[in-house]
DNA sequence: TATAACCCCGTAGCTTACTACAGAGTCAAG
DNA sequence: CTTGACTCTGTAGTAAGCTACGGGGTTATA
């Protein structure tokens, strides 16, 4: 492996990449949006990680499973290292975004119900699109349906 | 209202907006990008819609609704005014939409469950951060429970 | 007739989270 | 000593779906 000779301890910038599972662009990204703190340089300018910096990323891309984004994960980094940060605090956070999950999964959920509906009213193959529900939904929209069986 | 002398019948770009709930540059990007057809002009070459614009409009907005990106619809709605598509072809699109949009559901209720189990167990305003779940979750990954369960 | 509100076109910017260059320097292995 | 893999910086491009802007012409209303 490529390390540099002035390196006795500490990790490249590919390392990490690879032992995290991203790309090395996404950790320059994370630097200069703030993420991730500039790293101590080599003598020849290669960023020079330790295992703070990994667990860092793996905080950053542990949050972004659970939805956060790049933005709200900025603002968790700096409560987690700040003493006046309480457990409420987190629990505030954490509780918003799953409200958030929530109504993205009503939304869907939504579309669900009326395309499934659709789908399972549909004649499929050989039957004319014009006794196709799913399209009667395009053109008639999600609120049509009193309206269609009233004809 | 704003009506060209020239327009005995049809509306103009803003009508069409207002009444369909868009903006006017969205109807002109929907142009752009082939979703929605150039329309006549009047003589002082304002852009005039009739209904069939307005169905159209209305397809678009609700096959959006329904999940399907600009480019999905710009398919439904050249299937839709094809004679050799049958309703089996609709059948397929929903189905296949049905299925994207349960991933999505099943991924968020991942998300939801993990958080809102960290939420459940955070002992909320007045502990310490290091009790909080939430954090741990952050900083251990969502695999790590196992582990923290044996120290 | 003045003014507000509308319309035209073309181009550029926004959001989020990357990803891809170009052109240069560095490093380990054969 | 060359090759190939790695790293550096800075800038620009990508995806999707708009949204805004500048600089003009047009129309309805008071």
């Amino acid at each position: 492996m490529n390390m540099p000779r002035n390196a006795p301890t500490g990790f490249s910038i590919g390392q990490l990449a690879r032992s995290s599972g991203v790309g090395v662009e996404t950790i320059r990204y994370y630097e200069r949006e703030g993420l991730l703190p500039a790293p101590r340089r080599t003598l020849s300018n290669y960023r020079q990680y330790g295992q703070d910096a990994a667990d860092r990323l793996g905080f950053i891309l542990h949050a972004k499973e659970l939805g956060f984004t790049l933005e709200e994960i900025r603002r968790l980094l700096h409560l987690s290292t700040n003493a006046r940060t309480d457990a409420g605090t987190f629990h505030e956070l954490a509780l918003e975004k799953v409200r958030w999950i929530d109504e993205r999964i009503a939304s869907l959920q939504q579309m669900r119900k009326l395309l499934s509906d659709a789908v399972e009213a549909c004649p499929g193959h050989g039957a004319d699109k014009s006794e196709c529900p799913i399209l009667a939904l395009f053109r008639e929209g999600t609120h049509a349906k009193a309206e269609r069986s009233m004809k």
